[in-house]
DNA sequence: AAAATAGTGTCTATAAGACATTATCCA
DNA sequence: TGGATAATGTCTTATAGACACTATTTT
């Protein structure tokens, strides 16, 4: 072993959330070099004795402070270009994490300089590190994932509306779908979701009908993006 | 940089092929312990100065023979469970490559003791590691890739037919594809393949139109597996 | 001529896009 | 009662599945 280069190893996480129909990153303003002062995706250093997901998990629950885990999490991929960190050789394992619009909002031991940033505002060469690069991939891993999973629900509370999940579609995409064909894309795939049989009160309009997430891990046949 | 834990990085790499109408993995047979003996993917340290594609791409190269880079090579996946090698902390960063049925079979310096296996063959437990679990994600993700991107055509030479790219589909999935509906999809899909005018001589039957790969990246729709 | 493989065409079933209508709440 | 939002229904278009037929080569 002593005869191999050694590495540091961290994780940097790719947190989304859906609120006030805009998407949102969480972001962390560095604050020890280098990049001191920049925005930075939140993350930390891999433990001795610690597995990927759990120091992913143990990050995740460290900047948002949520105790239980809530949402989606899963690897992003790998970036190790030599000179991405100043400090030395650190190879990062980025995860990507879509999240429920947390009535908590961020509070807790790292995450007082935690902050969700409207992912619209964030410019190219902002971020510290080769975070813009991370980003953009997640993103499009979000993007592409909710054409062929039903994933979308992990940015919804536990029970949702067919409003709130096409809302979530929408603000991912950046486009606008037809209501009442998302509706019948949802109601009528297999597994997307399951009817709770309740339905939502003291709304304007009509009430709405419960959803939970279904038992679907994929969706047959995908719900594609609107091409361009 | 010194208070943090020391991995050593590895590159794995999943490397497949049809040849003979199976689906083939490129294993070694590993020379030195620890799992001396025992089937292993290619793989190996990343360099100091080296980025991970590149470290991957140099393995590649080392394991095949092949000089010039062909078909695909992509990121799969990071591994580092603490005690997955028993030599200390070491993280994987897993890739997977598609290549064609190389005419030159492996030959180089690490590729002497290299073999073509068929995936049919390959038993729970009988590779060294995590690598049976590596696998198993490679092949999810190629089968899953070949749904929504034009990546067959990796695994076959620059020039290749319809039915070739159709035998890559069936025994990648292991099912059949009706070859008339197959043809219209492959045809009908901008910028999935692009004809060359020629056609092929010699061969048992009507000559076949050649093609090359297309322009496109993705498939639009995609090319759906069969429901079970 | 027969066998083999390539390519085209046709009909049907399924799903998506566009859009009208009805249903049920709150103010 | 009117405004707002939810849910259902209809028509059209695009695509996939099933399958018949024609085309062009080798033997």
């Amino acid at each position: 072993m002593t005869d191999y280069p050694p590495f540091a190893v961290t994780v940097d996480l790719v947190v989304l959330t859906v609120r006030a129909d805009a998407l949102h990153l969480l972001l962390v303003r560095r604050g020890v070099p280098p990049d001191r002062d920049r925005w930075a995706l939140p993350g930390g250093f891999v433990h001795v004795d610690e597995d990927l997901p759990d120091a992913a998990a143990r990050e995740l629950t460290e900047e948002t402070g949520l105790p239980e885990p809530v949402g989606h999490l899963e690897q992003l991929g790998t970036y190790g270009r030599p000179g991405r960190d100043p400090r030395g050789r650190v190879v990062t394992v980025a995860w990507l994490a879509l999240l429920p619009d947390l009535p908590t909002p961020v509070a807790g031991s790292d995450a007082a300089l935690a902050e969700w940033v409207p992912v619209t505002r964030i410019t190219p060469g902002q971020l510290a590190f080769d975070h813009d690069l991370i980003v953009a991939d997640g993103l499009e891993r979000a993007r592409a994932k909710l054409e062929y999973t039903p994933l979308a629900s992990a940015f919804c509370p536990p029970e949702f509306t067919v409003a709130q999940l096409r809302a979530v579609y929408e603000t991912v995409w950046g486009t606008r779908l037809d209501p009442r064909n998302f509706h019948r894309k949802v109601t009528g795939t297999p597994g997307f979701v399951s009817p709770v049989g309740r339905a939502t009160e003291g709304e304007r309009g009509r009430p709405a009908q419960l959803f939970r997430r279904g038992p679907a891990t994929r969706l047959h046949p995908p719900m594609l993006r609107p091409e361009p």
